[in-house]
DNA sequence: GGCGTATGGTGGACGGTGTCCACATAATTC
DNA sequence: GAATTATGTGGACACCGTCCACCATACGCC
């Protein structure tokens, strides 16, 4: 036996390997959803024995954890661009209206691009708390940017401003439930015209509601 | 070793085993939602060694899709009860309206009280279809009566009827939403006087909105 | 009525997973 | 330079879904 007695054993830079994990975490999550975030598989990919894990996270929900806020992350990215790039110009009131109504688009058609990262980002494990709103180094989250696109809406004229108080609930809970629906419930499979439909439908809903 | 050369290997009375395991999965689902409904665990509870549950279910996979129809069957029961104990009498227009409202409270109460099975019941593995509306013996789908629910306020003359085709999907888009971020999502945990408020408003924004 | 055959149960095994323990090394601190 | 801590390794355990080979019963058919 002329192994080598030890493997070199290299340790990768501090804090390399724990966004590594994260990063494939994220990988695995866009394919297949939250419970295909295996941490076995994740420590395979980062080129590692599944234990070093052990190091960084917990366990594996606390692993997972992460990972759903990265993905909740990249929903607001999504949100974001597609808020910037609504034209400007023209009526004030119709211009409020335009970005509130992308911000709905862009959150459907994440949720029906990219499943596996829409689904991971609402598994937060059971006991744990969803991290509060943009923890540092992140982007504001939905919450906020479906908050601003409402204040828009008030100060546009639109909406009255004693109806603003928690007026996000409803809106989001309308929009969050479309998504749910078609990409992981009854609905999902329905082809993409009459999901196109569902969406006019649900804004024009939305907007007589607000 | 004096040990009975072949314990009774007893069997079942036909298609009792099938249903057993579909009761227990239907427990272990209350207790811990979708990936509580575990095979072996099942088998364990009826008392038939793991492999049995192979010669009813062709995996696991599709005894937790009998699991979800029965708690989406739960679901519409919960619904049924809620809308017959409405007070019938007094103006029309009033009285369709508080039975859809039922509908809907019956569905968030559903989702808060039962939490695991409501998981569930939309927890349908993903290659497998949704059953069709109102398999045999079961009562109609929470879709159907949701229905039935707009139909009436059609003929109370509260909706408009052009406005009726399709409108299931936003309100049933609303509803589930705001239950499922109430139970699953980042509005889990909020204090039950404040989702009461918050169905409230849901159910205002979609008296305006339909 | 005897008998073959489908039906539904058993036992044992395999690979995959999360997690724990004991150990070994590299980096950091005094 | 020594002690301590952080990080990676190896090996093990229990649990899970699933497959195969075997066996006992119930039932239809001649």
């Amino acid at each position: 036996m002329i192994a080598a007695p030890h493997p070199p054993s290299r340790r990768r830079p501090a804090g390399q390997v724990r966004s590594a994990l994260i990063a494939a975490g994220l990988e695995l999550a866009q394919a297949g959803g939250p419970d295909a975030v295996v941490l076995r598989e994740a420590t395979r990919r980062v080129g590692v024995v599944p234990n070093a894990a052990y190091r960084h996270f917990a366990d594996r929900d606390a692993l997972l954890a992460e990972v759903c806020v990265a993905a909740m992350d990249q929903l607001a990215g999504r949100m974001l661009e597609q808020v910037a790039a609504v034209p400007g110009g023209g009526d004030a009131k119709q211009a409020a209206i335009a970005r509130l109504g992308a911000l709905g688009v862009a959150y459907l058609d994440f949720a029906t691009q990219e499943t596996g990262l829409f689904e991971t980002a609402f598994a937060v494990p059971r006991h744990l708390e969803y991290a509060g709103d943009t923890a540092d180094g992140h982007r504001p989250t939905p919450f906020q940017l479906l908050g601003r696109g409402l204040d828009e809406l008030v100060t546009a004229g639109v909406l009255p401003a004693e109806r603003r108080p928690d007026a996000e609930y409803p809106v989001w809970s309308s929009v969050h439930g479309m998504a749910v629906l078609i990409t992981q419930g009854p609905l999902r499979g329905v082809p993409g015209q009459f999901a196109r439909q569902l969406t006019d439908q649900l804004l024009a809903f939305i907007a007589r509601g607000v």
